[in-house]
DNA sequence: GAGGGATAGTTGATCTATCATCTATAGTAG
DNA sequence: CTACTATAGATGATAGATCAACTATCCCTC
């Protein structure tokens, strides 16, 4: 039972300011997406990820690591996105472990409908509130922690 | 298909440094309570705005405001922490629909044995790489942006 | 080229979250 | 007092997340 140094004031405002945001934010978000599309906010992100490779199509493992998901969740929620017909795996020569998972037509069809929509209700729950300068600073601090995690920010 | 106006790259890296870097630590701090106790990071949030209470007693609406959840995913948690023992439920006398929700003392003993590592994780993940200016301005954005979205930031 | 550990991915069990629905009580207008 | 609507909460079905195995391939060393 030694002394324990509980968050002072600035702390907790910093700490729980950003945690409750986060919440109802993201919150906000999974709501509007769900109402607008047949996307879930897991869905979105997984579609992103694969629409900004060159071909659509990328390994389990660096979809794992651009998402920071473990592998498990990754397969789970891919098979679910796959009996959608949204993305397909396919087989990987180079290394016959390996599986891409690749945006379909389809897959594709629902991420550019659901982008806009999305993009607009960031700018509007969050981006429009905050300054230039307010947005660097979150960034710097952001950057910053995750380098100390040891966490790749260049995406 | 009107013209949609994307991130530009100051947006993203806030929007994405933000979105990574809770994905993250709320990770890692999940893991490490995982690890040191047996409360999972919900269990700690309840646990924690029950005793923040005067008797540790709170009705399950405020609980539910308190926490952002919705009162079903409230009335399932409480379920299943009741029955672990740590919570439990009351007859509200003044709103016969209502019930308050209780820690009992095995909550109790639990959520300060959880609580002084949970807190050294947030300083050791989060607050130690930030500046005090750095955390104000955290705030700061948390606060106006919840503020924006009709939320009472003062707990 | 035969172990041996590391890595890629899948699977099933279990736990947690969300949605729609349902009951019961409160409050309010006529 | 009755009817209407709103609120508090619980519940069951489903979707999603986590954990612990498990298989298959790769890569390295001897």
């Amino acid at each position: 039972m030694t002394s324990v140094r509980w968050l002072d004031e600035r702390e907790a405002r910093a700490w729980r300011g950003l945690q409750l945001m986060q919440l109802r934010v993201d919150g906000e978000l999974a709501r509007r997406l769900a109402a607008e599309s047949s996307l879930s906010y897991p869905d979105y992100t997984v579609l992103v990820a694969l629409t900004a490779q060159p071909e659509g199509r990328v390994r389990s493992f660096e979809l794992c690591h651009v998402l920071g998901w473990e592998k498990s969740r990754l397969s789970h929620h891919v098979k679910r996105m796959e009996a959608r017909g949204l993305v397909a795996r396919e087989a990987c020569d180079a290394d016959r472990r390996g599986a891409y998972v690749v945006v379909t037509d389809d897959g594709r069809r629902e991420i550019e409908a659901a982008a806009p929509g999305h993009v607009r209700a960031v700018r509007e729950l969050f981006l429009e509130h905050l300054t230039e300068e307010q947005l660097d600073a979150v960034a710097d601090a952001a950057e910053t922690v995750l380098r100390a995690l040891d966490v790749d920010c260049s995406r």
